[in-house]
RNA sequence: GGGCACUUAGCUCAGCUGGUUAGAGCGCUACGUUCACAUCGUAGAGGUCGUAGGUUCGACUCCUACAGUGCCCA
């Protein structure tokens, strides 16, 4: 492994030999018997038919920098691998698959031909996204990778329901519930997107029951006005309902009014529900589609017609010219009829929110049917009490106060699913109307009346029913096992906002009711992918959408982790463009040039320790770069800010480490073991600490490294189980740090000369300097060679203060001035103009601390401490200023 | 309608509990390629911190209102 490095870093070839290599070692595997301190991070389950996105390679690449990094800091890391049945989306795909192919629909190929046919589907593609977390570099523990419909997890649906059903925290009953015409299946509330629509307002004539005249040219009397978003649902309406308070419709409450098309009556009842605001402030009632009036109708004992098939076609208990249209023509129907009629009073525009299907995108249809629900209230006061107990944190805090609003008002939750494709329910029903049998083994016969003739309840649970028991069924419960024990409760879950809802919450609520212990202590919430114009990347629209295998196979692993983590801000969303992954490509080949630099200088380095006594000026300031560094990494990462740990490993890597360091010790560094122990041992540590966030390159270069000598140094097989850099108690050097910043100073302020002047930055020049400051003038001493190289210096001179050179070019910094001698360079025009601006500059910062002490106020009311910092910066800019006005005048 | 976030350099974003000369990356300009890296180096230009008020000796930072953008809930 001590072959010369290539000129610049190539991914492709690094990064499957290492994955691979890894995956050898078993280096990702945990062990339920260690002894370590456990640290656990269960995946969000990717559906099983899903390729990878970019929200997966954050999501993902987060955790693995969680996991690398808890894992080499010594604990017995579990990153729980594995995927999602994903019901209605699965069936969908497959079903779209079947009627391209077959021209068949689900119901053509029956219940048991579609599940088989998912099964296969699931063999072929299920572990495509898996495959591709390891691309990534994902070091999930494969052993034991699970899958929702596995027979253990399928076990604890069962165990789940049972139990929940035994505590009546599971019931069935007939509500209204969100169903999809499409998916032909009931949906939760929260699968339930809701849309802006431009819409109408029909106002539509009710007439009272024996109504003699002739229903045109009707004065008020003869008929009530309802206004409605709906039309077609009236052919269910079973009241009228007005507000007992609205002294308009106060003489008819009571009264009785014939249904048009229909003729049914209909009384007219007083409810506190009507807004009298709305429309004419008289509704109609409709309890068997719409939610509001469902609770009206169970508060006045009103019948519920349902007017709907399952598809959304008009059923027969509607006139027989409607039935069998689809909602929208028997709308359009309805309403020409009523026209005719004189029956519309009036249409308005009317944009009102309307709910769509999250899979498919259909309109909703508020529906009458018999469902399991899972009463919400209790289980969701425990998950209350744990996040105000702080047993379960939010990271960013903010989003506690979103998932505690939510808990606070959660309805309960619809669980059954009329598809097929997940956990059939586990109730059976006796044909002989037994009560029905809960159970968590198939029962053979009635235990009431011992028939054998039992069907199993047709419907099958919501996907979250069993995604929410995902961060123990994966574990082994409701066996008791030894990783449960482990490594339950886990440590931080990492996921989108978009499912705090959905998922988050209800794991919290499972995990408390089934474990009696909150399922994760940290819940970390990152942002959203958008594409370059902020729309959220969807599959819908292709042209959002950056595939990140595209990225990893253009610009690596690496570089897709890393450019990513840079962008993440702090829990904020995450703006997208190609071009931003260069700065990870770019990253990887400075710290593989880097390397390549270290080691070819290393090659006389017989690989023994040295003393710290011996380390040159530039080695232990360095050293004490890194110390800081480390300390503010593992610091960030404690607190999820991993942007500002990438930052801060970006900015040492290349604005230190290569930018000073290198460049101070390569005149000397083959000469010097001291140096080169210190560049070794530096820069092997930097590896480490870049490890979570590189792991592919940094792999392949710590393997060069540590190949570079014979002897094993004790570090383990692979940089994936080595020690994770650790913060000193106290970080060594603060001197050096303090004198660097000078001769940092001093270069930059040559630099800055030459490049103002345009001198060719090979071009060697003579250099004066002049300080009050003892201190100043040793430290550039002591250091001379080191200006001498980074300044391209020919000469240095150290003036006295009493010293007035003419004809040079000055820079003032600090308490020093630098002195650069004309002669053959500079141009004194230039020069002077440079000054002049230099000056105004100056002059400018100056007075703003002029004024600030020149205001009584500011120097009697702010604190001491303060005033002095003032009164020294205004003394020091003064000084400075003074100092390039004398240069100025030695240019006249 | 309610809630949450965002608005800082041409672009993408940092800037924690009020005192900084307001920062970074990309882009731009100038000079530079045997000597780790042009996937590079050095230097430079570029900002009345959304608007209007207020609190304060002092506001990018705290408060209020307004405008714009995005997300969530109803």
């Amino acid at each position: 492994m001590s072959q010369e490095l290539a000129k610049a870093y190539d991914p492709k070839e690094v990064e499957q030999k290492w994955y691979s290599f890894w995956l050898e070692k078993n280096l990702f595997k945990a062990q339920d018997s260690s002894k370590k301190k456990p640290y656990c991070i269960v995946i969000p389950p990717p559906n099983v038919t899903g390729a990878l996105h970019m929200g997966h390679a954050l999501n993902n690449t987060l955790q693995d920098i969680l996991i690398r990094w808890r894992r080499m800091q010594g604990f017995e890391t579990l990153w729980q691998p594995g995927t999602d049945h994903a019901g209605i989306a699965t069936q969908n795909v497959v079903e779209r698959e079947i009627l391209a192919k077959e021209g068949k629909s689900r119901h053509d190929v029956g219940r048991d031909e579609l599940i088989k046919k998912i099964w296969v589907w699931k063999e072929q593609y299920g572990d495509r996204i898996l495959k591709q977390l390891e691309a990534l570099g994902a070091t999930c523990d494969w052993s034991r990778t699970r899958f929702t419909l596995d027979e253990g997890l399928s076990d604890a649906v069962r165990e789940c329901f049972v139990q929940l059903y035994k505590k009546k925290l599971i019931y069935r009953g007939n509500y209204i519930v969100n169903w999809c015409p499409r998916c032909r299946t009931a949906l939760a509330d929260d699968e339930v997107e809701h849309e802006e629509h431009k819409g109408h307002l029909w106002y539509i004539r009710y007439p009272f029951k024996n109504q003699k005249s002739k229903i045109k040219n009707q004065k008020l009397g003869e008929h009530l006005v309802v206004a409605t978003t709906r039309p077609e649902t009236m052919l269910g309406d079973t009241a009228v309902a007005v507000n007992p308070k609205d002294k308009r419709y106060k003489d008819w409450i009571g009264k009785t009014l014939i249904l048009p098309e229909v003729g049914r009556e209909l009384s007219i009842i007083a409810d506190n529900f009507v807004d009298p605001k709305f429309g004419t402030g008289c509704v109609k009632v409709t309890p068997a589609h719409d939610p509001n009036d469902f609770q009206m109708g169970l508060r006045h004992k009103l019948p519920q017609i349902n007017v709907m098939n399952a598809d959304a076609t008009m059923n027969d208990n509607t006139p027989q010219k409607y039935r069998g249209m689809k909602r929208e023509i028997c709308r359009k129907h309805l309403v020409e009829n009523l026209q005719a009629q004189g029956l519309i009073e009036k249409i308005e525009e009317h944009t009102h929110s309307v709910g769509h299907c999250y899979r498919c995108n259909t309109v909703i249809e508020p529906w009458l049917s018999e469902q399991w629900f899972v009463k919400m209230k209790p289980l969701a006061k425990k998950a209350i009490e744990a996040t105000k107990k702080k047993k379960v944190r939010f990271f960013p805090g903010r989003w506690e106060k979103f998932y505690l609003s939510w808990l606070n008002e959660v309805r309960d939750w619809c669980i059954s699913r009329q598809i097929w494709w997940g956990h059939r329910i586990p109730v059976w029903y006796c044909t002989k109307k037994c009560p029905p049998i809960v159970s968590r083994e198939t029962p053979q016969r009635c235990p009431k009346c011992g028939s054998t003739q039992l069907e199993q309840d047709p419907d099958v649970l919501d996907t979250w029913f069993s995604s929410a028991l995902w961060p123990f069924s994966t574990l082994g419960w409701p066996k008791k096992t030894k990783s449960l024990q482990k490594f339950y409760p886990t440590s931080t879950l990492v996921t989108d906002r978009g499912i705090i809802f959905f998922w988050v919450a209800r794991m919290v609520m499972m995990g408390l009711e089934l474990m009696k212990k909150e399922p994760f202590h940290h819940v970390y919430i990152h942002g959203t992918i958008l594409d370059e114009f902020g729309r959220k990347m969807s599959k819908s629209i292709p042209e959002t959408c950056i595939d990140p295998m595209d990225i990893i196979q253009k610009y690596g692993a690496d570089a897709l982790r890393y450019s990513l983590v840079l962008l993440a801000t702090e829990g904020q969303d995450l703006k997208l463009v190609e071009s931003k992954f260069e700065t990870g490509k770019h990253f990887c080949n400075k710290l593989w040039n880097a390397t390549r630099f270290a080691l070819m200088n290393l090659q006389n380095y017989d690989g023994k320790e040295d003393s710290e006594k011996n380390l040159s000026f530039a080695d232990r300031w360095i050293w004490n770069r890194l110390q800081t560094t480390i300390q503010r990494i593992n610091k960030d990462l404690e607190a999820y800010h991993y942007y500002d740990a990438a930052q801060t490993l970006y900015r040492f890597i290349w604005n230190e480490f290569c930018d000073w360091y290198l460049e101070l010790i390569k005149p000397t560094v083959t000469s010097n073991h001291a140096t080169q122990w210190n560049l070794h041992r530096t820069l092997e540590t930097v590896l480490r600490l870049a490890h979570p966030f590189l792991p592919f390159v940094t792999e392949e270069l710590w393997q060069h490294m540590n190949g570079l000598w014979t002897r094993d140094y004790g570090l383990g097989t692979s940089i994936v189980i080595s020690e994770y850099p650790k913060p000193p108690k106290k970080i060594p050097f603060g001197k050096e740090a303090k004198e660097m910043e000078i001769i940092q100073n001093v270069v930059s302020a040559v630099r800055n000369l030459r490049g103002e002047h345009h001198v060719n930055p090979k071009q060697k020049i003579e250099v004066s300097l002049k300080t009050k400051s003892k201190m100043t003038r040793q430290v550039l001493t002591k250091n001379e060679n080191y200006l001498k190289n980074l300044s391209q210096i020919s000469q240095l001179k150290f003036l006295e203060t009493s010293q007035a050179p003419s004809q040079c070019a000055v820079a003032v910094v600090d308490d020093l001035e630098v002195f650069v001698p004309f002669q053959q360079l500079f141009d004194i025009t230039q020069e002077r103009a440079r000054m002049e601006k230099e000056i105004a500059k100056a002059r400018q910062e100056l007075s703003a601390f002029e004024g600030k002490l020149a205001n009584k106020n500011f120097v009697e009311r702010a604190p001491k401490e303060v005033v002095e910092k003032e009164k020294l910066r205004f003394k020091e800019h003064q000084e400075r200023l003074n100092k390039l006005q004398s240069a100025l005048e030695q240019l006249k």
